[in-house]
DNA sequence: GCGCCCCTCATACCC
DNA sequence: ACGGGTATGAGGGGCGCG
């Protein structure tokens, strides 16, 4: 019989050195199954060294068969490695996690040049070589066998074919559940060997909400929550920073206990798998810390700050509990019910979360090809690979492997100087995707590269200009066709979103989003030294490309007769004009053969003399704040929230004595302490461990201290401090936000070093001095501007 | 011993 | 563990001055 599937999970076993696959999903009857495959042999490939005859070759590698029992077959197969037809001896093994090492035994036979793809895990191999895709469709042609395992499904299958992907879009009706836990010590970071789980909060997608809470047993809270998931069984568990955190908590306070967390659907209980996220079988676990990330306007990573950004809807009388208050809220009979809410809500955050990101992670996933649980798990630089190994092995190209390379660094794009001062109507124009139409427009591409010393093809070349790398014009490179595909693809899902609404709509969009980020982080891919298809001129000559295109852009503008006031890798200001810009976007296209396109208008505009910096206003009287500190978190709240109303007010009112006056205000009201405590915490990353630090810093101090109070830091935590008074230099004065109070602040520190620089950076412009903004809030004499 | 200059380290931003 | 280009503050050493 034949079943529709869509995949969710996969694994594999060993048995009897016989692997199979499992492959777990949904049917097109919502049914939770498992199919079985016995029928996948891993491979790996040899390549033959340089004027080795292959036949010869392949007989010394069959010779090697006695030595290496489990190989299976070896032949030999046409293939094309960086473009060029290449004869490859296949090697297919029995016993999968045999292939590394059988890879290497053979490669050290002469006139071997080197394995290839003994490195791609036989589930991988499953999902390219079927072109099976997380999160998709498939047809298997099946036949129900007794579920032997015990699995937690409706039923097993054994695949009596391969699977083979089918277009259709929907998704089946997912069971989803979130978590959040909370643990108890009395002081400092919780020890899973040593403190306790004291609330679990669950939910699910059909409404229900429990929490368990340890009243006299911990293992009575580990065992509902338990046996809640197995009676929900969920197809995704989501949560936050539950790969390092929860799971791992749970597990051993689970085995402290004496308990196994069996929550998977094989009986077992999750584990650590590839790139750091925990697995749990028949299920995809979502940790969404994985990608917060992605949203660079949240700085301090925490749920509470993800969930807002994303506009999940705001919980009323919210009180956010603090890890450093947890054991006094859980102690206290009167405030342990706060911290109850608290928990409960943590999860509701969870799943708000899961509303407004899981589509794209399931995009993601589709697109790329990781499993669900790896996606989100798996580096940019590697998301992009995953996508580009699917689609060498459909263009029957060889993926090379990662290989260890020394850095040099290589010139980037240029940047103009801005013209400072305030500039009226000023339009931004921008090409369209800049780095990857490049790329195409010039087969750019690793498999295109001509090495100096190789002759010119007869098909002719592209040289880069400064660089001078030349690439082959035809026939058309990898990424070039890779890139125009992702390309065409975003385009065709666009127009399909204009006739699309609901869920349709809602996928499409989640899916644009993902062909886009794969698309943009094409060039930084491309550019990155571990990358397998690394070739530098591909990087440099892109670039070369991208400041060629800019200046002349430039050039083309200013002949026309528009000012040009700053512009940045892609993009160009200009005194709006719209004739001119509409001719200048015209003659782009045909000179240059690239798109440039109207961004925004600009009302009114603010450039200092510094580059990447600037603040606009927009026609409907919102400001775009660009690199500023407004937009930065390491700067306390206070100063940010100042430089944004001398903005607003210069921009909106051109009255920079008006936000002088503001200015002034706003030191008085910090002088008696008119303004909130949080808005002094100054936000910064720990980016090395603390002994690795080669001076003295505020935030690696205030550091130091809440490790001496027993609290556990790790590589890329945020640490909040305050400046509080005191001698010495400012390290010596940060202090960890909740071991100070108000009482300890300095103020003038944040008078000078916060609030002056971040308003006059702004108001400077404008010649108004630190003096003018520390003059009595009464009367001040700004004669000079009347 | 102090202030000033200049360089380096550290972080976070832009595209 | 995707790229390079840029701004900025604080630390810290060296130097001249008195």
């Amino acid at each position: 019989m034949k079943i529709l599937f869509w995949l969710l999970d996969i694994n594999y076993e060993l048995i009897n050195d016989t692997p199979e696959i499992r492959l777990w999903g949904i049917d097109g009857e919502e049914n939770r199954v498992l199919v079985i495959d016995r029928n996948f042999t891993s491979y790996f490939y040899l390549i033959p060294q340089e004027g080795v005859d292959l036949k010869t070759l392949l007989d010394t590698v069959k010779a090697q068969r006695s030595k290496l029992p489990l190989i299976r077959d070896i032949e030999t197969v046409d293939r094309r490695y960086f473009g060029k037809p290449t004869k490859a001896i296949k090697v297919t093994c029995k016993n999968p996690d045999l292939i590394s090492k059988y890879a290497n035994e053979l490669s050290k036979l002469g006139g071997v040049k080197s394995g290839l793809e003994e490195d791609v895990r036989y589930s991988s191999r499953y999902l390219v070589d079927n072109e099976m895709v997380p999160c998709g469709w498939h047809q298997i042609e099946v036949e129900e066998i007794k579920n032997e395992l015990g699995a937690q499904v409706d039923k097993v299958y054994l695949a009596k074919s391969f699977p083979k992907p089918i277009e259709k879009n929907e998704l089946p009706k997912l069971r989803i559940l979130g978590f959040s836990i909370v643990c108890y010590s009395k002081s400092g970071t919780s020890k899973p060997e040593r403190d306790p789980i004291v609330v679990i909060s669950v939910a699910t997608n059909k409404g229900e909400e429990k929490q368990f809470v340890s009243v006299d047993s911990e293992v009575k809270v580990l065992e509902a929550f338990i046996k809640f998931i197995v009676k929900f069984d969920p197809d995704i568990i989501v949560g936050y920073a539950t790969n390092r955190q929860d799971w791992p908590y749970l597990l051993t306070r689970a085995k402290k206990l004496g308990l196994s967390l069996k929550v998977d659907r094989a009986k077992a209980e999750p584990h650590t798998s590839l790139y750091g996220h925990v697995s749990v079988t028949g299920r995809a676990n979502v940790d969404f810390y994985d990608f917060a990330e992605d949203f660079a306007e949240v700085k301090v990573k925490t749920l509470e700050n993800l969930a807002d950004f994303l506009g999940v809807k705001k919980l009323m009388d919210r009180t956010i509990v603090e890890d450093i208050e947890i054991p006094a809220y859980w102690e206290d009979p009167k405030k342990r019910s706060i911290l109850l809410k608290y928990s409960a809500e943590n999860t509701q955050s969870i799943m708000g979360i899961a509303s407004a990101i899981l589509d794209f992670a399931m995009q993601l996933a589709n697109l790329v090809g990781l499993p669900l649980d790896h996606v989100g798990t798996a580096a940019v630089g590697f998301r992009v690979e995953w996508y580009l190994i699917r689609q060498a092995h459909k263009l029957g190209e060889l993926t090379p492997k990662r290989i260890e390379r020394p850095y040099f660094p290589y010139a980037g794009a240029v940047v103009l100087e801005p013209k400072p001062g305030i500039h009226e109507e000023v339009a931004v124009l921008d090409f369209k995707a800049m780095y990857p139409n490049i790329m195409i427009m010039n087969n750019v591409s690793p498999d295109t590269y001509i090495d100096p010393r190789e002759p010119t093809p007869p098909s002719g070349v592209n040289v880069a200009p400064e660089v001078g790398y030349k690439f082959r014009k035809e026939p058309p490179g990898f990424y070039k066709r890779v890139l125009s595909s992702l390309i065409k693809a975003r385009g065709d899902l666009q127009k399909k979103m204009k006739t699309s609404s609901g869920m349709d709509y809602r996928i499409l969009d989640a899916r644009q989003k993902a062909v886009k980020v794969i698309t943009n982080a094409s060039y930084g891919y491309c550019g990155w030294i571990g990358a397998r298809w690394y070739i530098k001129p591909v990087a440099e000559a892109t670039t070369a490309w991208g400041r060629a295109t800019i200046l002349n852009t430039v050039k083309l503008a200013r002949q026309l007769g528009l000012e040009v006031v700053y512009g940045d890798t892609d993009s160009i200001f200009v005194k709006h004009d719209q004739k001119k810009i509409k001719e200048l976007s015209k003659q782009i296209g045909e000179e240059l053969g690239l798109e440039i396109k109207p961004d925004k208008v600009y009302m009114r505009i603010i450039f200092t003399e510094a580059k990447k910096r600037y603040a606009g206003l927009l026609p409907d009287g919102r400001l775009d704040i660009v690199g500023l500190e407004v937009v930065r978190g390491d700067w306390a709240a206070i100063a940010k929230n100042v430089q944004e109303k001398v903005l607003e007010i210069v921009l909106k009112e051109n009255s920079p004595e008006k936000s002088a006056t503001y200015v002034r205000q706003c030191i008085s009201d910090l002088r008696n302490k008119q303004v909130p405590y949080r808005d002094l915490i100054i936000w910064k990353t720990l980016t090395k461990s603390l002994e690795e630090y080669e001076v003295r810093a505020p935030h690696v101090e205030a550091a130091k201290l809440l490790t001496k109070a027993g609290w556990e830091l790790t590589l890329g935590d945020k640490i909040g401090f305050v400046i509080t008074t005191g001698p010495g230099k400012l390290y010596a004065k940060a202090k960890p936000y909740m071991m100070a109070t108000y009482d300890d602040i300095d103020v003038d520190y944040y008078i000078s070093n916060q609030i002056l620089p971040a308003a006059l950076r702004i108001l400077g412009m404008f010649q108004i001095t630190e003096g003018d903004l520390m003059e009595k809030a009464s009367q001040p004499s700004l004669a000079k501007f009347l």
